[in-house]
DNA sequence: ACCTGGTCCCGGGCTCGGTTTT
DNA sequence: AAAACCGAGCCCGGGACCAGGT
């Protein structure tokens, strides 16, 4: 019971086919997965991972409670009102709604099945329930794709199709009597759609459709009111302590991480799940590397310093394009010298051997980083030169977890 | 005035799914 | 059955223009 974990490094579960092409995220943990043997240390990567979730969210059991309310109808069969679930980065939002997502969309796909062979008609049927983050579905395109894969077995393409077709894909897929309720994960960071842009695309499907948001914004922020909002708080020391001992019990062999340790981490992350988890992970492959059996407390130092604070998640990291991660793997093998200023760290990056980009697309692509919070732009008085002042750029995000999953 | 850094935007090409022609 | 073609979304490249400094 509880704790197998989840998604990415699960076992391929029906709705969701391991071949489904959307986030490299996959590939880049089954990757590790195979270099099983050249471990000391880690048992399972995906359990200290910031960026996997388990099958049961801990501690979270009253916000579980709210979100049930506010779906509420769905358990009569009906469509639930527009749903937002909101709070700080690393507070659990995404892994208690994958999760009771994912539960609702078996319990529904039972009892469909079951109502079908039974061939009992008339009974009024659940919606179906699909989750689909926008990190990797950041358009109307991607938005509608997203839906319709968790719906349908098939492959959906990725290119080639229009959205107009896309939809029409969906509305015949869909009922008029029983619709799909779609949690979006991730609403409103820079690249992904904001929670009016995902309203305003799904009353353009013709058919029944509910939606659960999950962003950071402040609901009286948007653009939009949801109907209903569940806020979600960030941990507390000691529900985070708790998550970080149940996540390393099964992560790393007993003994390899200490209580204090455990302590330490959460007191560091005040209340972030994902930086701790993300220093912790820093620190694991640290001691792995140095072929440890057990983390010392040196590499918890280095795990921590790795985490800048604040910073972005490594998953909205790592659902970038190649081109992006590229640049920034080689922003990271830059000396400081390089990374004085953006014109000095495009050319330098441009003359690496494994980037194929041109300098005008990789001076973009570190401006538009830097807009997004992915690295920092610190301009640096540089007095005795003529012009603007150039930027000194710094990563933003867990450096030691992104090396691990970029090759 | 002059210089360099930073912002914004869009056209064209790439790659792919689907359709028509051979 | 294969090949040629078409049209879709998205990424790359690049340039026009704006901002901030001496």
């Amino acid at each position: 019971m509880g704790n197998r974990r989840r998604g990415v490094i699960g076992s391929p579960t029906p709705q969701t086919p391991l071949e489904e092409p959307d986030m490299d995220l996959d590939e880049r943990i089954s990757r590790r997965l195979g270099r099983r043997d050249e471990r000391s240390l880690i048992r399972e990567y995906g359990a200290i991972s910031p960026t996997d979730h388990l099958d049961e969210p801990v501690g979270r059991e009253a916000t579980l409670e709210r979100l049930l309310d506010a779906i509420e109808p769905v358990f009569s069969g009906d469509l639930p009102p527009s749903v937002y679930v909101w709070g700080p980065k690393g507070s659990g939002k995404s892994a208690l709604v994958e999760a009771t997502f994912d539960r609702l969309a078996s319990v529904a796909r039972e009892q469909r099945e079951g109502i079908h062979t039974a061939t009992r008609t008339g009974v009024p049927g659940t919606p179906a329930f699909v989750y689909v983050d926008s990190r990797s579905a950041g358009s109307e395109f991607g938005l509608i794709r997203g839906i319709l894969n968790g719906l349908i077995d098939e492959p959906v393409p990725d290119h080639g199709v229009s959205t107009d077709e896309l939809r029409a894909r969906l509305e015949s897929r869909l009922s008029r009597r029983n619709g799909v309720v779609a949690a979006v994960d991730h609403v409103g960071e820079p690249q992904t759609l904001a929670l009016d842009a995902v309203e305003d695309l799904l009353t353009k499907v013709d058919r029944p459709i509910a939606w659960v948001g999950v962003g950071r914004k402040d609901p009286d922020s948007l653009a939009i009111s949801p109907e209903s909002a569940v806020p979600v708080s960030a941990y507390r020391r000691h529900a985070l302590v708790d998550l970080l001992t149940n996540r390393a019990s099964i992560g790393l062999p007993r003994g390899a991480l200490s209580h204090d340790q455990v302590r330490e981490l959460a007191r560091w992350a005040d209340g972030d799940a994902h930086d701790a988890l993300a220093a912790l992970f820093g620190a694991a492959i640290t001691a792995e590397k140095a072929q440890r059996t057990s983390i010392l407390a040196s590499d918890i130092e280095i795990g921590i310093e790795a985490v800048p604070r604040p910073c972005v998640s490594v998953g909205q990291v790592l659902s970038f394009s190649e081109s992006r991660t590229t640049v920034l793997m080689s922003l990271l093998q830059l000396d400081d010298e390089d990374r004085r200023s953006v014109k000095a760290a495009t050319a330098a990056i441009a003359a690496r051997e494994s980037v194929s980009l041109t300098d005008g697309t990789i001076r973009r692509l570190l401006y538009e980083l830097a807009e997004d919070g992915v690295l920092e732009r610190r301009t640096v008085s540089n007095s005795t030169a003529r012009g603007r002042p150039p930027s000194r750029i710094e990563p933003r995000f867990p450096t030691l977890v992104f090396r691990e999953f970029v090759e």
